[in-house]
DNA sequence: TTCGGTGGCTAAACCGATTTAGCCGTGATA
DNA sequence: TATCACGGCTAAATCGGTTTAGCCACCGAA
């Protein structure tokens, strides 16, 4: 009975509310404001969403309710707006793992155009786990975000809205790639190898849930070829390929470097290079080589790849290619907003170009090259 | 008219999608799984929310209910419900900026809790800037999140909703601060240095910006005052105090100790030590000296804050003051879950502990200890 | 005088759920 | 036989917007 209907038209009068006083008071509504004016909410709306329908209504009338709106401090329910217009003005993205440096990048990247057109995003991580990514995008969609980012995540079928892939290969409908050009990232970084005499050359290559794993091997192939250097496959380890632990958390990665790169020199191979799959684990190597009484780049070179940030501040400083890894959120977000307001993106895949940042973890091959390092480390515990 | 409307009873009729087919049709709503069993969308929402109202249905037609909706594939729409039911299940957290390791941790332990009660979260960053802070607050409230999880935010007052604020220091309305014990963590870092015999020890103040900062000084002043350590002015240097970028990313904040090291060094006032706020200058700073030099921990000895995923891979390897971020998170997810919930919580500061870290980056004050490191550094340069 | 057009606005359906009040039939009780 | 309680379910309001069809008044033209 005595609750409140229909505030009367007298501008002060919903509740006691101070104007944006977080206290005590409902929020006001359309209805709220279309009452101050005695007006109805349908042309409150039309007149705040600029609609075409609009036109015809007196320029005076249209400042009475911005104002009116204004003054009462609304702020449309975007809920509500949802439920009808069917737009949630927010996306979802998914990545492999949340702190994972990879993607906390390209998630700050992709932030920025989103938030300029009035977007949120959701974030979701699936560790790596193929179901837990499926049902993630069917929550997503269930919140009706109106498009995906996948960062580094393989996919194997069509999702069912607009999506953007960073690090996507596959030429999936409704999917646009963004990928690095995995070809010159392979020449720059064995044009430099080469260069400097490396011939034996070991590869920690991508771990298997990685979506550039592949991609990049092929191009490391080809590359390789192409300078004459063999790819041994005694002194090729696959991350994550073992034991060492499946979930991929960025701790684990340098362990998991670490590790590897114990294990390289318990191989007994000589080789004058590494080129690992990313910093995090060429860092764990390096650390590993050093530990185990070589010197970097005197007895080892070691070149990595990402340039995440602590890689110019590590000891030595280590040489690595660099994705720019920001600017690839960005560009996605961009194509996605611009999928989502009609325009179709003009290819279907984006490349954007790595550089090699050359540091001080490479250096010429060690005199006596092509044979083992001099000082050899002891297999393991 | 030949709008579909009603669909018949019959479980085959919605339009021709096959279930679960990403391809046309419409999505499965209540009426169509109501309609498909002859009964009402009421009754099929209480049966399938298990709402206590739902007790007098015969289990029979329960299971009908739940039988129908699993075979149609019916998934409710969360915008819709949030209409209704003014939740949305999900919640804002903002952070100073995602690409920054120590919120990306942290935002990885609130997920666990989240997404196990089926939360979802959006985020945005403020970038230490309160009029962005309050406006996302806002438009996140839009949104109708249930809370907010501030990471390192310093607030100023309360928010409209029930708050978990890692790293917040101020009591305030319908938030809860969870912060590590600073007592503690100064008394670790500064007694393991009085150990070692340091006695003229440079401190690196945190960034005004930053929640922890004001907290953490007056801890190290009073752990350093029982320890009978002197806190020397001239050694003591706020990080973003100057020409040095606002702007708080990463790579600048590498960059930010590095350069705060020269000007260490550049002070021409003897110290064995360094107390760093973060890792991330304490690893800048060291790099300083070792550009510079001196060795570490021989000349000086370098003591972080945080233990980022590098720290231990450093060369020397960083010996630091443990923040366990990621039980923050969680933590800090579970609280606001409770008081979602209704649960009101038991505290409104919860504490957790820090750990020293020993490595490599610490050792004895140089044998003619007390006076300045013996090779010293050229002015920048 | 009638008609058509247009400017200015609104009624009402709609989005897809949740939720409350209460209907209807039946068997037990007074 | 009237009443009640209860089991089983539903009608209808509601959340707060968006959007479409169209009303009404007024004006100029035929």
């Amino acid at each position: 009975m005595s609750k409140r209907r229909k505030p009367p038209a007298n501008p002060r009068e919903p509740g006691t509310r101070k104007r944006g006083g977080p206290a005590g008071g409902r929020r006001v509504t359309l209805k709220d404001v279309a009452a101050s004016l005695d007006l109805s909410p349908a042309t409150v709306s039309l007149v705040l969403n600029r609609s075409p329908v609009a036109d015809s209504i007196p320029s005076e009338t249209q400042e009475r309710v911005l104002a009116a709106a204004r003054a009462l401090g609304y702020r449309p329910d975007m809920v509500a707006r949802s439920l009808r217009s069917r737009r949630s003005y927010s996306v979802g993205i998914v990545v492999p793992e949340v702190s994972d440096g990879y993607a906390a990048r390209v998630l700050s990247g992709v932030e920025d155009p989103l938030m300029e057109d009035g977007y949120f995003f959701l974030v979701a991580s699936h560790r790596s786990d193929g179901e837990l990514l499926t049902r993630y995008l069917q929550l997503l969609s269930d919140r009706l975000v109106e498009g995906f980012i996948l960062v580094n995540t393989p996919l194997t079928e069509s999702p069912e809205l607009p999506s953007v892939a960073i690090a996507g290969h596959h030429p999936l409908d409704r999917v646009t790639n963004v990928v690095i050009d995995h070809q010159l990232a392979a020449e720059l970084a064995l044009s430099h190898l080469a260069e400097l005499g490396h011939e034996r050359i070991a590869f920690f290559k991508g771990h298997s849930g990685s979506a550039d794993t592949e991609v990049r091997w092929r191009a490391i192939t080809a590359a390789a070829r192409s300078h004459g250097i063999s790819l041994r496959r005694e002194l090729t380890l696959q991350l994550g390929g073992d034991a060492v632990s499946q979930r991929f958390t960025p701790e684990e990665a340098y362990q998991e470097g670490y590790a590897y790169g114990r294990r390289l020199l318990a191989l007994g191979q000589p080789f004058t290079a590494l080129f690992a799959f990313n910093d995090v684990s060429a860092i764990g190597a390096m650390r590993a080589f050093l530990d185990a009484g070589l010197s970097v780049p005197e007895d080892v070179s070691v070149v990595g790849f990402d340039d995440i940030q602590s890689a110019a501040f590590q000891n030595p400083s280590l040489t690595t290619v660099r994705q720019p890894l920001h600017e690839m959120g960005t560009t996605a977000g961009r194509i996605l907003l611009d999928q989502l307001a009609g325009r179709d993106p003009a290819d279907r895949v984006v490349t954007v170009v790595p550089e090699l940042v050359t540091r001080a973890s490479t250096g010429p091959a060690p005199a006596g090259a092509r044979r083992r390092p001099r000082r050899r480390a002891s297999a393991r515990g």
